[in-house]
DNA sequence: GAGTAAATGAGACTCACTCTCAGTATGCGC
DNA sequence: GCGCATACTGAGAGTGAGTCTCATTTACTC
């Protein structure tokens, strides 16, 4: 399934490489975590992952799921969303330029998209409120292509 | 203090009008919490509310704290905002045309902006992805002027 | 003033997330 | 290959925002 997908197989191999790289130890609750979340295109949540890995026969603990994939957030690799019920969820992301995210509320798939027209709209805004701005979050909540082509 | 400011004032009562008109009762605890909450500016969570009533020894029970935030930002008198740590926090919305938010780090005031450009640009991006864009969210995290003059 | 239905308060409950600490396993030097 | 230091893990108790239930109260209508 997904894990022999070659770009996806890719990606958990470099989040790896890099966690080793920044002094982090690999060790098999990191590699079951890394190899779970590497595949996927849609978000997801702790208890998710937990679960996943239970079901596979992989046991992992709640507290080691929060802490690894606090770290791959902290490290870039996973996007933290809030959901609307106020629980984080995470999506992986797959480049490192600044973007920003469109959840499809069908099929739960979050594309990236890049928008340095909105960057720019955004800082005259700022700048016409007299506003300093040092970050932004926008997430668009739709219906992607796919969705939208199977109803 | 602030709820004898004019502005605030009259917004204490449009709210109440409004809540009245569509056939909501005019309760006490209702009228305690729309009183705090009119005149404030910045974020607020709903235990700050329960708190700070308690303080001013009017006795309000937390679930119904929690209902009357959730029938005001139903309603559309408050904006309900996600804080980093993934918890509800509420804002008063002043108008009623969509806006955005821009929260400052600082003094945690809150200011509504207008951007119809910003809307245009939205569209367009979704377009380009061939996304339906159903809602979105947009806020600027940053210093207000204010605060950046008093640095 | 009586009736009725909406609203309230108390407090138990849920659930995501955190903390602690003893035990384990990784990676490094030899 | 071996031993060591220490980063990491798992178990489970703890925390706190938010929800639910249900008996009681109170605002509005007639």
């Amino acid at each position: 399934m997904a894990a022999s997908n070659p770009h996806t197989g890719a990606r958990e191999h470099v989040i790896l490489e890099r966690l080793a790289d920044q002094g982090h130890r690999l060790t098999g609750p990191r590699q079951a975590i890394v190899g779970y979340v590497a595949p996927r295109t849609d978000t997801f949540s702790a208890q998710d992952v937990a679960d996943q890995l239970h079901a596979r026969g992989i046991h992992v603990g709640r507290a080691t799921v929060f802490r690894t994939i606090d770290l791959l957030a902290d490290l870039g690799f996973l996007h933290r969303i809030q959901n609307d019920d106020g629980y984080h969820r995470y999506t992986v992301c797959a480049d490192e330029e600044h973007h920003h995210h469109a959840r499809c509320v069908d099929c739960g798939a979050v594309l990236a998209l890049h928008a340095p027209g909105l960057e720019r709209e955004i800082d005259r805004i700022a700048q016409e409120a007299d506003f300093q701005v040092l970050d932004h979050i926008l997430e668009l909540v739709g219906r992607c292509p796919l969705c939208r082509g199977s109803r």
